[in-house]
DNA sequence: CGCTGCTTTCACAAATTTGTGAAGTTAAGA
DNA sequence: TCTTAACTTCACAAATTTGTGAAAGCAGCG
C-alpha cells in the first residue's frame, strides 16, 4: 500500500502495516477467546489500532480482507455494547467508525449491566434455595460480593482517573 | 425424584428440584452468553446449587440430562481454569467433583492471567505504533490502565474478605 | 424526481462447535 | 491376576455459528 493511501486512512506515514496487521490480529484472538464475535473483535482491534481512532466502512473490508456485509454485522454488535459509535461523514454517503470512548477500556466498566443482570438470577435463585441451605447461603453471599464490586468499581474508575491526570501532569 | 435418593444427592429434604434446576439453567445462561462452554457452564451451576458443593459424574449426568463424555468435557475444563477439582471418593472408584473454592467469586480474580496476557500484546502493540502516534499512545494508556487494575484488584478483593468478616462478627 | 453509490438485509453454503455412542483405559476389589 | 465399575477418548452426526453474494433499502446530489 502507498504512503498516499495511508495517509488517506489517517494512519502515520511509513507505519510498518504488516506489523500493526499481526498486532491487530493477536489483540482480536484475545478478544475472541474472551467471548466477542470474531469478526467484532478484529474491527474493534483495527480501530484501536488507527490513528485517528476512526475508519470507514471500506477501510475496515480492504485492510481485514472481509465482505462489507460482515463489517456491517460486526459494527451492529459494536454500536449496540457501546464499543463504536457511528457517524455519517458529512458532505458524503459514506459513514465513519468511531471508538465510542477514546478511554475505550472504561466501556469494560459497562459489564455493569451485566452484573446486574446476574445479580439478579442469583438473588432469585438464593430465595429458591433457602437461606437456611448451605448451597442458600453459599449464593447469598455471592449476591452480597457482586453488590459490594459494583459500588467499589466506580471508586475504583475515580481512582485511576486521578492517577492518569497526575502522570499526564508530571509530563508535561 | 424421592426424598431418599434427594439426600443420596446430599440435597435437603424438600426442596423444589424443579425451580432449583430452572435457576440453574438461568444462571448457566448467563455464564454462557459471558463466553463459557455450553456444558462447563451447566455443570458448574449445578455445583454451586448443591449443598454440598459436590456431586458425582453420574449425579451431574442424570440432572443435567447429558452423556458422562459431556460430563467429562465440561470438567476437564473446569479444572483447567480452576473453577473445580476432583476428588476421588475414598473406597470407591467414583470421582467427585467440587467447586474449587466455597468463594468461587474470588476466581473472577484470576482473570489475572488473561489480564496478564492482554497487557503483553498490548505493550507489543503500542512498540509497534510508535510512543508518538495516537494510536501507540492510545494502546500504552491502556497498558497502563490494566497494570493499575491488576494491582488494585487485589486491594479490592481484601477489601471484600474484612467487609465480609465484618457482617459475619455482626451475624452472631 | 430519479440516478448513483454506500450500507444493510436475507438466504444459503461453509466452517466450526457441540454432544453422543462406543471403544479404550484405569484402578478397586476379589 | 481377573473382573468390572467408572471415567476418558475418539470418530462422527447434529446443530449452531459465521461470512458471503446478491438483492433491497436509503440518502445525497444533480
Amino acid at each position: 500500500m502507498s504512503e498516499q493511501a495511508e495517509q488517506h486512512q489517517g494512519q502515520s506515514a511509513g507505519r510498518d502495516e504488516e506489523a500493526v496487521s499481526r498486532f491487530v490480529e493477536r489483540f482480536a484472538a484475545e478478544l475472541t477467546e474472551a467471548g466477542m464475535q470474531r469478526m467484532a473483535s478484529r474491527v474493534f482491534a483495527a480501530l484501536l489500532a488507527s490513528d485517528s481512532g476512526t475508519l470507514t466502512s471500506a477501510e475496515l473490508a480492504e485492510q481485514l480482507q472481509i465482505s462489507p456485509a460482515a463489517v456491517s454485522g460486526a459494527v451492529r454488535y459494536l454500536v449496540q455494547v457501546n464499543m463504536v459509535r457511528r457517524e455519517r461523514e458529512p458532505g458524503t454517503r459514506r459513514d465513519r467508525y468511531r471508538l465510542y470512548n477514546e478511554l475505550w477500556y472504561e466501556t469494560l466498566g459497562n459489564r455493569e449491566k451485566v452484573l446486574t443482570r446476574w445479580e439478579e438470577v442469583l438473588r432469585e435463585g438464593a430465595k429458591t434455595l433457602g437461606p437456611d441451605t448451605p448451597a442458600g447461603a453459599r449464593v447469598a453471599e455471592t449476591v452480597e460480593f457482586f453488590e459490594f464490586m459494583q459500588g467499589e468499581l466506580d471508586v475504583l474508575l475515580e481512582r485511576w482517573r486521578e492517577h492518569r491526570a497526575q502522570r499526564l501532569a508530571e509530563e508535561s
